[in-house]
DNA sequence: GAGTGGTCTAGACCACCTA
DNA sequence: AGGTGGTCTAGACCACTCC
């Protein structure tokens, strides 16, 4: 008989429960996708309340490890493949594929990438972005694209990218179909910015409620968020790129040499 | 007068506290640092219970607005400066200055730099590191070496760094005393591995109970889980490395060719 | 000791899914 | 309709901090 205060050790119950369902989690007894006991019986068998056995869900929620589905019960999180975009993504000999990196990566996966534009405008960029591309402090005119990134039926990135006005202004980049989502840099190198470097500065952190809801994201994934600058052949900055990315089915890959 | 539900509004107690404390502290109101008025006031003051208070306070803790200390109360977490580790830390010139980049960096901000070895052993080593080593399947003996970095009183990164056998064999490397940290690149090149590319690999995810400790994790703080692979001028693996990194006190940065 | 957050209980009702 | 998770209540006691 398991009583609730068995051996000496001053653990919470939640806590206990965590343990023992993370244990058996790990250890495949729950296989991912499996479906755990509901609330109402798991706490009947370990004679606790159910507001103590939706503690210990939620701790192992926070850390990922499983996902609470409204009406249909609690699932241990399927381990998904990562969808990884490398520096290389920038690298000319993809783009006369036709495909962007984004898109070949869903296809090496078996996945149906797609991707979609949001908003195309002319605006004021935040401060950090005209700090980035070099923007006098007032004359700040770029021009701002929106798109997110599916992978199946999974919003997986939020992409946004500001570009300096005069260099936006009479071209495509103004409209929907700028054909390839990467299409984007053939450009810039009409308008004589050709891509030299890349400076990518990567954070990870918790959503905000509004990327919670873009991205679908359920609790307990962070994002990585990255700041991506072009720089041409003169090296200056021509157009800001910031990824919101799911950490849970992305990642980053970054092939360099040493300097 | 607010009333629990004055306004149609479907929205649950918890979170519309959550959205106006939130609100209160995007707009300055609360500024970084400063103190909540405890679950019993917020509660006495919406006419709600403790526990729907609680609730409010954690949905802006997983977000990362907030922090709560037990027995001190519930603070809005103080905005910190980021520890941004470059791909430039492998450039030579670093390597006379005899300060590793993450000592300089934190040098800039103030902060007491320091780290600490805390393993030194002959192992196997698990098999993604071995892949990416390409050590053969079975004769798998490898050093390893794990360290904490930290700033001021905040640990800040757990390294874990696997090198081949017979690279190591015979070397400072074995010993805590290396110098410096990244001092175990001069040992590399002496042996005949001279830094020429790195490839590294980015995720981010919540941190598992244990980092959770070690790290010292405040809740609702995702870590960047970087593996590093040195490349030497034959293009052959020789050393890799595991980051482990507290996100909200740290971040990368790759400045890169487009090649 | 007073005040704070952390855990827990035993209920209630709501919202969603499946059938 | 019946089962699931989501929200909420009104209490209780514990653990920690600060004075």
């Amino acid at each position: 008989m398991v009583s609730t205060d068995g051996d000496g050790a001053r653990v919470p119950a939640s806590e206990r429960l965590a343990a023992e369902l993370r244990s058996a989690i790990e250890s495949g007894a729950l296989a991912p996708g499996a479906k755990l006991p509901s609330e109402r019986e798991l706490a009947e068998q370990h004679r606790i309340a159910r507001n103590t056995v939706r503690q210990a869900i939620r701790l192992l929620a926070e850390s990922g490890l499983v996902v609470a589905e409204h009406g249909r019960g609690v699932f241990v999180r399927p381990a998904t493949a990562v969808i990884r975009l490398g520096n290389d993504r920038y690298s000319p000999r993809y783009r006369s594929t036709g495909l962007s990196p984004f898109l070949l990566e869903c296809a090496k996966q078996g996945k149906a990438g797609r991707f979609e534009v949001l908003l195309i405008e002319r605006t004021k960029p935040p401060p950090d972005v005209a700090r980035r591309l070099k923007l006098p402090p007032d004359d700040e005119s770029v021009l701002r694209r929106e798109n997110v990134f599916w992978a199946d039926n999974d919003p997986v990135q939020r992409v946004t990218t500001w570009i300096p006005w005069p260099i936006a202004e009479g071209t495509p980049l103004l409209s929907d179909d700028v054909g390839h989502p990467f299409g984007i840099h053939g450009i810039f190198e009409e308008r004589g910015h050709t891509m030299a470097r890349i400076l990518d500065e990567i954070g990870a952190r918790m959503p905000t409620p509004d990327e919670r809801q873009n991205l679908r994201l359920p609790a307990g994934v962070p994002v990585l968020d990255v700041l991506h600058t072009s720089i041409d052949t003169e090296g200056e900055p021509y157009e800001l790129t910031r990824f919101v990315m799911r950490a849970d089915l992305s990642g980053l890959r970054y092939d360099a040499p040493v300097e």
